[in-house]
DNA sequence: CCCCCGTGTGAACACGTGTTCACATAGAGG
DNA sequence: CCTCTATGTGAACACGTGTTCACACGGGGG
């Protein structure tokens, strides 16, 4: 179904087709609605792809989420597909799953993209080049690219990180344990550095650290790790909500250990299960709404003004005070 | 960076660059050599679109996800992303978010889309004439469509509605009650059915029921409602694990009442959280490996042979027994 | 020598669009 | 009447591919 059958079927010429579909475009009106019910009866849709071609935008946007398996990821992708849709940008999802070849995620550039968002610090140095050399925007988020080029979007972790340790030491905790993500990630090591200059300001330093995956199980696990060993602790710091409810499971299921009267334990990004009663988490707030807010501006500035400088938006967060610290 | 270009650095002509891409074409070895080379070092990639015009397929594939506020739902998108990349096919995500105009979701037709995955019962009518209109492959997930035409998966749900009810019997308990999901998706209509008609071989009925949103909150609730009226029920049976989690938190931290000393609970879908030491949730497994293989499998058959009978396949349930029964 | 076939090659085409270009029509102003 | 402008309109082009078509070359069999 082309906008020549629907030519015919209206007794216009192709041109005309197409104009009746261009806002603007010189169209006497009556021929402009004859020509849109036949559209309507053939089912007829320009194609898109064949626009995209002759320079027009493709309104495809490639969205590199990282490993979805933590629950914060997965909302905020959520989000994040709401609010493209709705600015009618399709995003096309690549996954970060581990056992997919490098060159199919590169083969992705054979579409003719608007944009690359991507979700976290994993970038591929050879995906981010390639879209460089074709001229594809990239936007960045959770992670501050510090090379020059994208746009980035991202938390103040070093800020996160100084606000819950401040909550514990107010609350008169002094034996602080840590369980990081994966080290080479570098919002990892702004959190830690951030904990750590906190310490020192007090003259303190970290009791323990051990680094997980990320998700419940590994919280879990590094918990029992660090308080078999150590078990002087009074205040656990996790790099997200996952670990941290792991952890509390087991002080509380397996250790137990009285929370928070005899350990302070506090997260990072308040997803839904930390409000759960079973849980009732003290974290710091990683607010979604104006994450996505923030990469859409970004999309849509960026889109329309090429060569904007590259502008790093810090999201700032905020503390959630409930029932572990 | 077009295949004119790579053909004027390789000194070559442009149908020698296509035949280069083209796996099984005449060319000469050493000619497709260097104007490989030359690709990689213009960082040339044929362009998928101009060849989708051609008649190629586009490997995009739009998935309809439906509200991805569940978390089984986002479990199960995340797997399906991952075996659609690892098949090199593109998903494009269109959300269930009622606040899009359906409109919107209508103008994803006019890219070239070898299929659509649809999620969940909600297909809207128009998009799925849509599609048949012109010929596109529909493959729903988690709803048999019983009008001709898309192929289907989707677990047994009067099955595993039947396979929940028996447990609790044999456990002894008699005064069943049931939190469901919205009353018009015909997956819910089926489960009902199984729990009515298995209530029924031992001349029993439901002495209580309500209707949740699929979620924690929705499901705490619901049961708040149920027990707060109707004390006697000593089975619970929800639509769904979140919500059975949300009632599981009331009957032990609002209601104080023993589970599974005085109540039986038991869940469907068997998500990550279940297993938490905090809820051990006995549950019926819906598993998400053999589904996403379905869908690839029917996929593939269905793109292959596009004029093979619709497919039902039928995904078979098991009990996950753990500790609220 | 002639014919045939397998291998290689470049020119040309089709795909479906948005836009530009040249041109038509008509009404207004001198 | 002539000129100028505003409004419509269809033909033609460009976009970047994969494939078909016609042709060139060379070697083997009759």
């Amino acid at each position: 179904m082309t906008a020549a059958d629907v030519a015919d079927h209206a007794g216009v010429s192709r041109s005309a087709v197409s104009r009746a579909f261009t806002e603007g475009a010189y169209l006497d009106e009556d021929k402009r609605q004859r020509i849109l019910t036949s559209a309507m009866q053939l089912g007829y849709h320009p194609n898109a792809m064949a626009a995209a071609m002759t320079g027009a935008r493709s309104n495809l946007i490639a969205v590199f989420s990282g490993a979805i398996n933590s629950e914060y990821d997965s909302e905020m992708l959520s989000h994040l597909i709401s609010a493209l849709n709705v600015a009618e940008k399709w995003p096309v999802l690549l996954s970060g799953d581990p056992a997919l070849p490098e060159d199919a995620l590169l083969s992705i550039l054979r579409y003719p993209l608007d944009a690359l968002i991507v979700r976290g610090g994993s970038v591929s140095p050879a995906l981010l080049e390639s879209c460089l050399k074709l001229n594809i925007p990239v936007i960045v988020s959770g992670h501050v690219a510090h090379e020059a080029g994208p746009d980035c979007v991202a938390r103040r972790n070093d800020g996160s990180a100084r606000m819950a340790t401040e909550l514990l030491l107010d609350r008169g905790r002094s034996k602080f344990a840590y369980i990081g993500g994966p080290e080479d990630w570098s919002s990892e090591l702004e959190r830690l550095n951030g904990v750590r200059s906190c310490l020192a300001g007090q003259s303190l330093e970290l009791v323990a650290m051990t680094h997980g995956d990320y998700t419940f199980d590994g919280g879990r696990n590094a918990a029992r790790d660090l308080f078999g060993s150590a078990s002087e602790i009074d205040a656990l710091i996790c790099a997200n909500d996952a670990m941290a409810l792991g952890a509390l499971s087991h002080l509380r299921h397996e250790a137990k250990l009285d929370v928070p009267g005899a350990v302070s334990v506090i997260g990072f990004d308040d997803i839904a299960m930390a409000s759960w009663p079973e849980f009732n988490l003290t974290t710091v707030r990683n607010p979604i709404g104006e994450t996505v807010d923030a990469i859409l501006r970004l999309l849509e500035e960026r889109l329309n003004w090429p060569e904007k400088p590259p502008e790093i938006v810090s999201i700032e967060p905020s503390l959630q005070l409930r029932g572990t610290h």
